[in-house]
RNA sequence: CGAGAAGUAGCACAGCUUGGUAGUGCACCACGCUUGGGACGUGGGGGUCGCAGGUUCGAAUCCUGUCUUCUCGACCA
């Protein structure tokens, strides 16, 4: 069988679904390893649909009146030493830096690992009245943070994110702000990433390293596990107090401000693979794709077919369409599985049968679907399948994630459901950390999601200790 | 950071037990032939065998250390 060489290269992700992970971005050509433990070069697959999550959630925070700015990558000990939690959050994994040339630095430098310090040491300089307010900013950049186990974009040592910082003259307007980012975040990975989520706040014990409140939105993988997409931080007053940040209010006191924090990283790109791919490969959602459609001429060595080609070619590029030829000697099952395994949403194969019909074959890429469509339409209805296989894409991971979630009224049923499926297990929850530990340990490691914001109530009780239960709370293992 | 596995050409591997100067398939290059699901033929290029020490006349092969990757835990976005 011809195809036999091509199945062997992508580890089915029934059989090994860590495996089939790997095999899938190698594949698909989205990075590649370095000689840095877990850091990772992003190849032009890979990095171009980074580029266009930034583009679409850049205008989308633009919107809100979020302006950009750049902060420094190196922070000193000092600084970063000044909020009591959100050090000892983070300095386990911090790298330093300790020389400057051949001299031994006064005091070490630390590589961000996120940049609340430095975003509160500007705060402080430029913050004077309440007239300033709010402070609403956002910077792209990379992180460090000195992982021990690392996986493609799934975990790496240094990362791209967005991370978004604002300072209010109220906490109301700073949970407002809060809540409002943690809602862009949620339509934009449902409606152009297609993954639905569930979301809600964190608990204490899952919470961000100095913030009041975190919120997330959690996306369940292929097989079952969930991760984390974005989290979107109520900071109080706490950062701004240790940091001395502080403004003259209407009432000529000194008071300060409250903040928040946000962001979302690559890692969303792993997300995107763990949901969305296949046995063939990567399969991007058309909002996101980088490349919409490859067109594929059969039997290229004709020059009507490829006038035809670089006709439909020109004519989608002159609507705005970011489309590829394929013009390559390979065969065309070659260029089909090529086109499948980087996961390009559809391919427009043009062969002498097609032309004796004055016909092109449009192939979706997630259901395979073939659609015959005469050369005048395939301006018009490219743009319309790609608009209901972006729909499908969502139904079908919806469909997947709301067929995972089970409820467990007592800790048998909480084990036993953790034991045989893979999914989210709704459960009542005293608030008591002592119980998500025992959670952890008896059920192989499944911790709170989050406590979500349609919260019912299943139970009175703690499924863990059977007090008087204050959260529903999903229950998952993550990534 | 703990437990396991693995590093030999771009990729996947063989060779190692028993030391003697490196091979196969795919990919790549040239030419020919071919094109509706990873064709074929002929010829060609490419490897300090992860790195560093050690043993030896001689190391991909034996010994020690180290780094990296993968899997599973603990920790984290």
């Amino acid at each position: 069988m011809a195809n036999e060489k091509f199945l062997d290269a992508i580890t089915s992700r029934d059989v090994d679904f860590a495996q089939w992970y790997t095999d899938v971005v190698r594949k698909a050509k989205l990075c590649e390893y370095t000689s840095i433990k877990g850091c990772m070069v992003y190849m032009p697959a890979g990095y171009a649909i980074w580029e266009n999550i930034q583009k679409n959630l850049d205008a989308r925070f633009k919107a809100t009146g979020v302006k950009n700015v750049y902060m420094p990558m190196l922070i000193p000990e000092s600084l970063l030493n000044k909020e009591k939690d959100h050090v000892n959050g983070f300095a386990p994994e911090v790298a330093w830096v300790t020389m400057g040339g051949a001299n031994p630095l006064e005091e070490k430098l630390c590589i961000r690992p996120t940049s609340e310090t430095l975003f509160c040491e500007h705060f402080a300089k430029n913050l004077n009245s309440y007239r300033d307010l709010p402070m609403v900013y956002n910077q792209w950049c990379s992180v460090l943070r000195w992982e021990k186990t690392t996986r493609p974009f799934l975990r790496s040592k240094e990362f791209l994110w967005q991370e978004g910082h604002t300072i209010h003259e109220t906490s109301e307007e700073a949970k407002d702000r809060t809540k409002m980012m943690l809602d862009i975040y949620h339509d934009f990975v449902e409606n152009d990433l297609a993954i639905p989520v569930i979301w809600g706040q964190k608990t204490e014990s899952e919470k961000f390293a100095g913030a009041e409140a975190t919120y997330t939105i959690e996306a369940l993988m292929h097989d079952g596990k969930a991760l984390q997409s974005a989290t979107s931080h109520y900071f109080g007053d706490g950062f701004s107090k240790a940091f001395d940040v502080k403004f003259i209010d209407k009432n000529n006191k000194y008071v300060n401000p409250f903040q928040t924090s946000w962001g979302l990283s690559t890692r969303i790109i792993g997300a995107i693979i763990m949901v969305h791919g296949d046995d063939d490969g990567l399969v991007l959602p058309p909002h996101i794709a980088p490349i919409k459609s490859m067109i594929i001429p059969i039997g290229h060595n004709k020059p009507e077919i490829l006038e035809v080609a670089n006709k439909i070619y020109d004519e989608l590029k002159k609507q705005g369409m970011v489309v590829d030829i394929d013009l390559s000697d390979k065969t065309p099952g070659y260029k089909f599985s090529n086109q499948e395994v980087q996961g390009i949403p559809t391919r427009i194969e043009i062969g002498p049968r097609d032309l004796e019909n004055g016909v092109v074959t449009i192939v979706r890429r997630d259901n395979r679907e073939k659609i015959s469509i005469s050369l005048e339409d395939v301006t018009t209805k490219l743009p319309e399948i790609l608009k209901q296989m972006q729909k499908d894409m969502y139904q079908k991971a919806k469909e997947h994630l709301e067929s995972h979630i089970y409820e467990a009224h007592n800790m048998d049923e909480l084990i036993n459901t953790f034991n045989e499926k893979s999914g989210f297990v709704k459960a009542m929850w005293c608030g008591d950390e002592a119980c998500e530990d025992e959670i952890k340990a008896k059920t192989g490691g499944a911790t709170s999601r989050c406590i979500p914001f349609n919260e019912e109530g299943i139970s009175e009780k703690c499924v863990c200790c059977g007090k008087d239960a204050k959260h529903l709370v999903y229950f998952g293992k993550a990534y």
